[in-house]
DNA sequence: CGAATGACCTGTGAGC
DNA sequence: TGCTCACAGGTCATTC
């Protein structure tokens, strides 16, 4: 399901409830999501205040009042959902349509403070490709998962001159070195394929071509490094889209979805003003491609 | 080394 | 109505 903007739009909508405030417990209706998770996972929650809510790439990362860090990702599927200690002691709660009880695999406990509150979340993932790592202080930088991420695409220093370092002699095609997280971190199937038809770029191209023999950016790739942090700037502006799951965590709906201009468009009018083309539909790296062939080039 | 493929899961919608 | 198939926002491990 989510990519950067919907993770940041679950960050946001978490971190009210979550910052600041003591796990009272945890439970676990499975111990195995696409991992199994950490060893004594409950007991070293258990107590544990979250000092703050982060995000990096897809990764949303809850610090620990004792230095660990509660690493979590979403996967395909994975939500997470609010439910208010007053919500709970009235109706019993109801599942936002389409959500089944049945994967709610993670409920965290909220001990009630002086901010008000108490109240639980919980993290609810059909598919279970999402899955939650315990970092010991000294991991937050040298985990293999978080290690090898590329520059965040807004405010994370990606320009031209990164993009041309990063695609040379690449012969992978732009939308695989665009959807490998050590390029860019937090860019999924959506985002790349939007970003490609705002840069004007076939997700067809070899990357490598971008970069010339010296090693310098072409024109092109300052075109694309700003419509990567323009498209993800607008999407988490619109609170991330939401297709076929809610997203947020306040189970309101993202917006972005009606702003796409190629994304599960295959049939219909290119939209770039006095452009005839069509958007058309391809499979790269088993995965579909949605992309304008008359002015993506 | 980089590139391509399969594997991991469940749910949904289209087509018959 | 009910079956089968393709496909879904991700990424890790394996193979070439």
């Amino acid at each position: 399901m989510p990519e950067l903007p919907e993770v940041e739009t679950v960050r946001r909508g978490l971190a009210p409830v979550m910052e600041g405030a003591t796990i009272e417990a945890v439970e676990l209706n499975r111990k195995d999501l696409r991992f199994p998770l950490p060893h004594r996972f409950r007991a070293r929650l258990a107590g544990r205040r979250v000092v703050a809510l982060r995000r990096r790439a897809k990764y949303l990362l809850a610090e620990l009042d004792d230095g660990t860090t509660l690493l979590m990702h979403l996967g395909m599927s994975g939500s997470f959902r609010i439910d208010r200690r007053d919500a709970l002691a009235g109706e019993a709660f109801r599942h936002p349509r389409g959500k089944d009880a049945a994967h709610d695999h993670v409920v965290f406990h909220f001990r009630a403070g002086h901010s008000g509150g108490g109240g639980r979340v919980v993290y609810n993932d059909p598919r279970r490709f999402g899955f939650m790592l315990l970092l010991k202080a000294g991991q937050r930088d040298t985990h293999p998962f978080l290690a090898g991420l590329g520059p965040e695409p807004v405010d994370g220093g990606l320009d031209a001159t990164y993009l041309a370092r990063r695609f040379a002699g690449r012969s992978a095609p732009l939308k695989a070195a665009l959807l490998d997280q050590r390029t860019v971190a937090g860019l999924g199937n959506i985002y790349v394929c939007e970003a490609l038809w705002r840069a004007r770029l076939s997700p067809r191209r070899v990357a490598g071509t971008l970069t010339k023999a010296n090693g310098a950016p072409t024109a092109r790739l300052a075109g694309l490094a700003s419509a990567i942090g323009a498209v993800i700037e607008e999407a988490v502006e619109a609170g991330g889209s939401s297709l076929r799951d809610y997203v947020r965590a306040d189970g309101e709906l993202g917006l972005f979805q009606h702003r796409f201009a190629v994304y599960d468009r295959e049939g219909k009018p290119c939209l770039r003003d006095g452009c005839r083309g069509m958007v058309r539909r391809i499979v790269q790296s088993g995965r579909s491609t949605f992309f304008c062939p008359l002015c993506q080039r």
